[in-house]
DNA sequence: ACCGCACCCTGAGCGC
DNA sequence: TGCGCTCAGGGTGCGG
């Protein structure tokens, strides 16, 4: 489930793949949900440009292309941007696994949910991007045109203010989560590193916003940064889908303290994490330690 | 304006 | 072995 670390992970390794190669091929699957931008008008759009950057946003990869026009891209829940050159059992549903020759598991196979893929003039590795669930977006973006879930994104959660988080928290009724879920206030943030940063803050996920004092909103904050900078260093988390570009898993899975670990013993005071459900979505904490 | 909820999608894992 | 059910959670959009 790529969150911004994920995504800022992949955005530096795609960068070097992207920028300034030509397009020369571009491969979809056929229209769906996943395609903002029609595939068909996607590929008149692509071939023969060439990316002048790749920018992240939040979730959101962002990257001009050089006649002024733009290619927006998420990941939603499932989706995985890599080279062709990747290899990685992620790539592969189990049922494709088992069908496919074992010399051939080694190395990706562009299959359905390869909704986008890549090719450049230079002969070098494609870029692909796999969606299982088509959660992901895809959208291209005419010179001076912008896209209205960009317009409505809060700061990105790397650089916002300290202040930030209190200001939106002290007028607002909902859990103190559901507002750091909310892509408006913070742009980046999901539930794994929502529920790590509200660890280490000692807040528990459905205290509600406005209960939530200014120094525990500083304390969030800080915790959301910390935990995100250091999964980027890491490679970010693999614990379904999510590879780094080049296959290789991230690492920072081993060092969730509360994330997907029910029942498990909090590392500060050893009583078991407790899982809820809070706005549709799990939420993982430590009753004795986050209040 | 705000909040809670249904829905988009598919595969994995489970009980029977 | 296979069917049906539940769960995963990124996001949007609706009704109260």
């Amino acid at each position: 489930m790529p969150e911004l670390p994920e995504v800022e992970v992949t955005r530096r390794r795609i960068e070097p793949l992207l920028v300034g190669r030509t397009i020369q091929r571009v491969h979809t699957t056929k229209p769906s949900y996943f395609f903002l931008t029609p595939p068909a008008l996607l590929k008149k759009k692509l071939v023969g440009r060439r990316a002048i950057a790749l920018e992240r946003w939040g979730k959101y990869l962002l990257a001009p292309l050089d006649d002024g026009s733009r290619l927006l891209l998420h990941l939603g829940m499932t989706g995985q941007l890599f080279s062709s050159s990747a290899s990685s059992p992620r790539l592969f549903s189990v049922k494709t696994k088992s069908a496919l020759a074992p010399e051939l598991q080694a190395r990706f196979q562009p299959d359905a949910h390869t909704h986008l893929r890549l090719s450049f003039t230079d002969g070098g590795a494609d870029i692909l991007f796999r969606d299982v669930r088509k959660f992901g977006k895809c959208r291209h973006l005419r010179p001076g045109q912008n896209d209205a879930r960009l317009e409505k994104l809060g700061p990105d959660t790397l650089t916002a203010r300290g202040e930030l988080l209190f200001e939106a928290a002290r007028r607002r009724t909902i859990p103190i989560k559901s507002l750091l879920l909310d892509q408006s206030v913070l742009a980046g943030v999901g539930n794994i590193y929502a529920d790590e940063a509200l660890y280490l803050a000692g807040v528990r996920p459905t205290r509600r916003a406005n209960r939530v004092n200014r120094d525990e909103c500083a304390r969030i904050l800080a915790g959301l940064k910390q935990v995100m900078l250091r999964s980027i260093e890491t490679g970010g988390s693999s614990i379904s889908d999510y590879v780094q570009p080049d296959g290789s898993d991230g690492g920072y899975q081993d060092e969730r303290h509360v994330y997907a670990r029910t029942g498990e013993e909090c590392a500060r005071c050893s009583s078991a994490i407790r899982r809820i459900v809070l706005g549709q979505r799990s939420a993982h904490y430590c009753a004795s330690c986050q209040r």
